[in-house]
RNA sequence: GGGCGAAUGGCGGAACUGGUAGACGCGCACGACUCAAAAUCGUGUUUCGCAAGAAGUGAGAGUUCGAUUCUCUCUUCGCCCACCA
């Protein structure tokens, strides 16, 4: 018995795939054609348990569609722009370029260790400018599109650092790296017009009917589609204001109006410039930030105008206009009308500012003089309190009937909003791509011609200055256009531009002219199975969704409008915590298990306490290296272990027994394989039974179901129960034809999970022309069946019969059964419940 | 505060449209081999009970001959969003 040597296997298949062009994908219009696609990494230097994860699930995948005769296209490339690379390239005094060429090929060596059937020919780098080249054009594309704008607009600003944070850098409201507390900035900035396609990408929705319902509701949520309507308030007061737009989803709750407030940026705020209380006021507001979860609980506050709004249902009602911080610019008109009684926010404000609160609809179980007293009400019932309102059904007919009346007298309408913002896309780093526009000395800008493209990043500056690298840049900034002397944008493009595009320069790697040839889109697009974490569920995602949109819009030469066909989301990998007595985070290889239990390697009498399973992160120290697991025990055992122990859309949890118990496992299954060669060369005359065939066909069928499904847990269990029954089996005596043709079944369909070891077992049986083998349904009745005797729907017994059997045929037999006949004894039975083949339930 | 989802042995998880709960794995126990250990192989492993048997899928109700699965109420946990007018 010879061990198996996953190390010379591995090698020898990898070799071998990467000698034949065994994944080149070409197109073949003969073909179905199948694009599997995993999120592809940003080249942060070492591939993690997650990318292991995720790419061994695609390359399942992918490698089962290959076999079953599709034309697959399984790509792999670099998200290579973006901080970390400008971050450590200050820190160390490196180039980010040089920094981040050299991870990427550390990381695809170590991708190609996993055995992933990966064309790399189609490699592609989003910091490479054949990439961005291309990116820069589309920009200039929906620039002509006039998707594309420039506004002013609120930033995180970090003052120490000089830079904008993303929200994401933003913790507690200081900035993640200087500490220094985040101000609000405003910045002139780019920004693509996804609201303009809110509609359209909410009613796309509809049509993936592959995506986790998960993640359609929660872009769903994102867009953020309301019905309401806008309401012309009349202004009264000493400055030249006379109507205020508000939108509201509740304009039947008008009555109940007791101010009006107003976001600090509103346009109002002009008159209040030079008010001094009014700009203490509007400091205070900016000091909670942009996005804070600290807003939503923070105190609302108000600073009071001496302007008076007019109920438009009501015009002897007048009531306070005010500023409060809790009303947004960029939502609705940036001016809210208050009703205090049916909304727990504005009845927060009217407490604090002594205002009216006015109840104008009762719940259905309560009577006229319902009060609303300690909390807003903002529940369904009927209209009070409300004139020509009252009577109406909350919320089923009073807020059309009321916009109708509105409608009417012509000071509102039906209006539709969106919570959807448009996608800032500029950002203040050296990373990233250029955008091609120069402004001349007016500030206006100008396209950069396409012929000038791409705009290339200078190399080897001096990153250790405050704010944006690129601002220092004179020699590269200048640039001179038809003559004109102008000045570069100094600004990039956030790294999800570069994100938005990739699955279609993935068609046409090496296409010159445009992103992608439309002869290779036509054939590859859309992307079929897209895999990737929940993470992205909304940004990524929605913003590839966007690009398609936009760049279909006025060309009809460009028709996709959704990119991913199917969507996978996969959980994270965790690992247990561990801790040493005095509180310090310990990583995995620092234990030592002695009888079961964990101490520390290097001071064995001091016992580690172990933490929850949590996602694996640096900080916890609770991460694996999946390059040493792999020179451990092999890829073919790390790709088992990862996909055995959870649902692939769960979280899984790594453990030091889990991977040895899959190296094992596949050890078991080479000795299993060298005892079937054994029996083959026996050369057996007759077969024993049929019982090896029926079992690999109801074997297939099990795997062939779970593929589908991405139940790919239930295909490892699956697997074990093929090595125990072939292990018995096996031994009864089959003849050689009877064992290849099994054997070779299985094999092949084992090896989406385990590549080279199955190449391997296959190659020793010579095995040719190999396809998915399909299951032979007539196989797979069973000649008996186990029936389940209930009485009273307890079960009280099993009994073996042929199938197809009756109910009174199956009752004779059983009611002379030893284990049921003491049930029935001088009972009457009332019924009898049988489902074929299945189960008898005895009513008595 | 809003939305979505989950809860099954010591653990990870199975159970297709309601029909044998706990597949498969880990862990554990016992046994074989061994001077011994590791490795390997075998047996067992939901709980209570010597057993017959009984209980049992977060808690409580309901529908049903029959509920892990369907409905309602509640609890806990996870994820996403967050002053959205």
């Amino acid at each position: 018995m010879s061990r198996y040597n996953f190390k010379s296997v591995e090698t020898k298949w990898q070799n071998y795939w990467e000698k034949n062009k065994s994944f080149k994908a070409k197109i073949n219009p003969s073909k179905k054609k199948f694009y599997c696609l995993e999120m592809f990494p940003y080249p942060s230097g070492k591939i993690h348990m997650g990318h292991v994860r995720n790419y061994t699930i695609g390359d399942v995948l992918a490698r089962y569609k290959s076999l079953q005769g599709y034309n697959v296209l399984h790509p792999m490339g670099w998200d290579s722009f973006g901080m970390p690379a400008e971050n450590a390239a200050k820190q160390n005094n490196l180039d980010p370029k040089k920094w981040t060429e050299e991870n990427i090929l550390n990381m695809k060596t170590q991708l190609k260790k996993l055995g992933l059937s990966i064309d790399w020919e189609r490699e592609i780098s989003t910091c490479n400018k054949d990439y961005y080249k291309h990116q820069q054009a589309f920009f200039l594309e929906l620039y002509k599109k006039k998707l594309v704008y420039r506004k002013e607009n609120y930033v995180n600003w970090d003052p120490v650092d000089e830079t904008v944070l993303a929200n994401e850098q933003v913790i507690n409201g200081k900035g993640w790296r200087s500490g220094a507390v985040v101000e609000r900035k405003k910045l002139s900035q780019w920004f693509f017009n996804i609201s303009k396609f809110s509609q359209k990408l909410l009613d796309g929705l509809e049509k993936l009917d592959n995506w986790p319902n998960k993640v359609k509701t929660m872009q769903k949520n994102w867009i953020g589609k309301s019905f309401g309507c806008e309401i012309d308030f009349k202004i009264e007061g000493n400055l030249p204001v006379k109507n205020i737009k508000c939108f509201t989803t509740r304009p039947d709750t008008l009555f109940g109006f007791s101010f009006l407030a107003l976001s600090v940026d509103h346009e109002v705020s002009k008159y209040f410039e030079d008010n001094k209380d009014f700009l203490i006021f509007k400091e205070e507001c900016s000091k909670t930030g942009t996005t804070e979860e600290a807003i939503a609980v923070g105190e609302k506050i108000g600073f009071k105008t001496n302007l008076l709004a007019v109920n438009p249902l009501n015009p002897k009602q007048k009531v306070p206009v005010y500023f409060a911080n809790f009303v947004l610019m960029d939502y609705g008109f940036g001016a809210v009308f208050g009703c205090p009684a049916h909304d727990q926010r504005d009845f927060d404000f009217a407490k604090k500012y002594d205002l009216e609160i006015k109840t104008v609809v009762r719940p259905h179980d309560k009577d006229e003089k319902f009060r609303v007293d300690k909390e807003a009400y903002p529940g369904p019932g009927i209209l009070i309190n409300s004139n020509i309102l009252n009577g109406l059904r909350a919320p089923e007919n009073s807020i059309l009937e009321t916009i109708k009346i509105l409608e009417k007298k012509k000071i509102g309408k039906k209006q539709i909003n969106f919570r959807l913002k448009d996608w800032g896309v500029s950002r203040q780093r050296y990373w990233g791509c250029p955008i091609p526009i120069a402004y001349d000395e007016n500030g206006k800008p100008y396209p950069i011609p396409r012929s000038m493209l791409p705009v290339e990043l200078p190399e080897n500056i001096d990153l250790n200055v405050k704010g944006n690298p690129l601002d220092n840049q004179n020699n590269w900034r200048e640039v001179t256009i038809n003559g004109k002397k102008l000045l570069r944008e100094t600004d990039t493009l956030d790294t999800f531009v570069c994100s938005s595009w990739y699955y279609l320069r993935f068609c046409s790697p090496n296409e010159t002219e445009y992103g992608f040839k439309k002869d290779d889109i036509d054939y590859w697009m859309p992307v079929d199975q897209y895999i990737g974490g929940v993470e992205h569920a909304i940004l990524h995602l929605l913003y590839s969704r966007f690009f398609m949109q936009a760049l279909s819009h006025d060309n009809d030469n460009f028709n996709i409008l959704e990119p991913f066909d199917g969507l996978f989301t996969q959980g994270m990998v965790c690992h247990e915590t561990y801790k040493d007595p005095d509180d310090n985070w310990l990583s995995p290889d620092e234990i030592e298990n002695i009888d079961g239990k964990k101490y520390l390697k290097r001071d064995k009498t001091k016992a580690v306490l172990v933490g929850p399973s949590e996602s694996m992160s640096k900080s916890k120290k609770n991460t694996v290296d999946p390059e040493n697991i792999i020179a451990d025990y092999g890829a073919d055992s790390a790709r088992l272990f990862i996909l055995s122990d959870s649902p692939p859309a769960k979280d899984v949890q790594w453990s030091e027994e889990g991977i040895i118990s899959s190296f094992k496992f596949i050890q078991k299954l080479w000795k299993l394989n060298e005892k079937i060669l054994k029996e083959i060369n026996k050369g057996h005359k007759q077969d024993f039974d049929n019982e090896i065939s029926k079992f690999t066909n109801k074997y297939l069928k099990k795997v062939h179901d779970n593929l589908e499904n991405f139940s790919y847990n239930k295909i490892i269990a699956n697997l074990y129960e093929m090595y125990s029954f072939l292990n018995k089996q096996i031994e009864k005596a089959y003849t050689k034809p009877t064992l290849v043709e099994n054997y070779q079944k299985i094999l092949v369909a084992m090896t989406p999970i385990l590549p080279h070891f199955a190449n391997e077992c296959l190659s020793l049986i010579e095995a040719k022309n190999l396809s998915w083998p399909k299951y032979d349904v007539s196989m797979l009745k069973e000649e008996a069946i186990k029936i389940v005797i209930q009485i009273n729907g307890k079960k009280r017994g099993l009994v073996q019969s042929k199938p197809n059997i009756n109910e009174e045929k199956l009752f004779e037999i059983i009611k002379n059964d030893e284990k049921i006949k003491k049930y029935l004894i001088q009972k009457n039975i009332k019924k009898k419940i049988y489902i074929k083949d299945k189960l008898l339930n005895i009513i008595i």
